[in-house]
DNA sequence: ACACTGACCTGCGAGC
DNA sequence: TGCTCGCAGGTCAGTG
């Protein structure tokens, strides 16, 4: 379930395997996958080299001569880098054929994933609607305080709120939810000055060191080539439930929390 | 204006 | 053992 350091991980793999290749051709074998019209989007990349690459949030952002790629992974989303000879797997859904007689192969077990092309002037501070990045000097504490206290319901939605902060998922939000030691429950409107501080120290701990293992990988996926988190990260909470907690020995809870899946501590993280 | 729900998908694990 | 069923996840459109 790749989140903002598994994208991190993928691009810069994949910067340093496809620059300056050249699209000579693109096999769609999923049309949902990419959003609008589909030989629009062919016409527009064929010919376009991958020039840089970027990352905004949970967004692959390929910048090419004359537009920008974007890629969402959504939960499952993998690139391989191959041989044209090398058979198509079954959920390889676009193939872009590249100049080198390798191919760039999108692959997706539960085709979520979305491409889409943009004018290459896009704002990308302000693109999808996306809050600032976890290492965007904008985010301060008081910059939080003065969002989650407009907010009704508990942080840990917020925590998911692509606008609010951009690139947690449901894992380091968890994750993210013990360190600061507080209760995923916690409403926004309680959320003290102390508890924006850590969030925000928090957040970017975890995020840096995931990123420095390469993301995390929480499934085991059974591809060989897929460039996924090569390594483990040291989660804390996140799918543990019953085991004991790392620090206080209590069983970790699993509940529901703004739909979603939410482990915690029951004696480490308070409301 | 805000927050919640369902749709998009497939694989897997639980339960019968 | 073999089947069905429901859950998992991020985003967005639709609904309340």
């Amino acid at each position: 379930m790749p989140e903002l350091p598994e994208v991190e991980t993928v691009l810069r793999t994949l910067e340093h395997q496809i620059q300056k290749q050249k699209i000579i051709d693109i096999d769609i074998r999923w049309d949902r996958i990419v959003q609008g019209d589909n030989d629009e989007f062919k016409q527009t990349l064929i010919g376009q080299e991958f020039v840089d690459f970027k990352r905004r949030g949970k967004y692959l952002l390929f910048i090419m001569n004359d537009c920008i790629l974007v890629s969402h992974l959504r939960m499952e989303g993998k690139y391989f880098y191959v041989d044209k000879d090398t058979p198509v797997d079954k959920h390889t859904h676009v193939i872009f054929k590249l100049s080198n007689n390798l191919e760039l192969r999108y692959n997706d077990t539960r085709k979520f994933g979305r491409m889409e092309i943009l004018p290459k002037d896009t704002d990308l501070d302000t693109f999808k609607n996306l809050g600032y990045e976890p290492w965007d000097e904008r985010l301060t504490s008081a910059y939080c305080k003065s969002v989650l206290r407009k907010r009704t319901g508990p942080i840990k939605g917020a925590l998911l709120d692509q606008s609010f902060i951009a690139g947690i998922g449901n894992i380091y939000a968890d994750e993210i939810c013990f360190k600061m030691g507080v209760d995923p429950r916690k409403a926004c409107k309680k959320i003290t000055k102390k508890n924006c501080e850590d969030l925000i120290i928090a957040t970017r701990e975890i995020l840096q060191r995931a990123i420095e293992c390469g993301g995390t990988t929480i499934r085991s996926y059974t591809s060989s080539l897929g460039i996924t988190g090569l390594f483990q990260l040291e989660v804390y909470v996140h799918g543990k439930k019953d085991e004991v907690c790392p620090v206080c020995g209590t069983p970790i809870k699993k509940i529901r929390v703004a739909t979603r899946g939410t482990y915690f501590c029951p004696n480490c993280q308070k409301r």
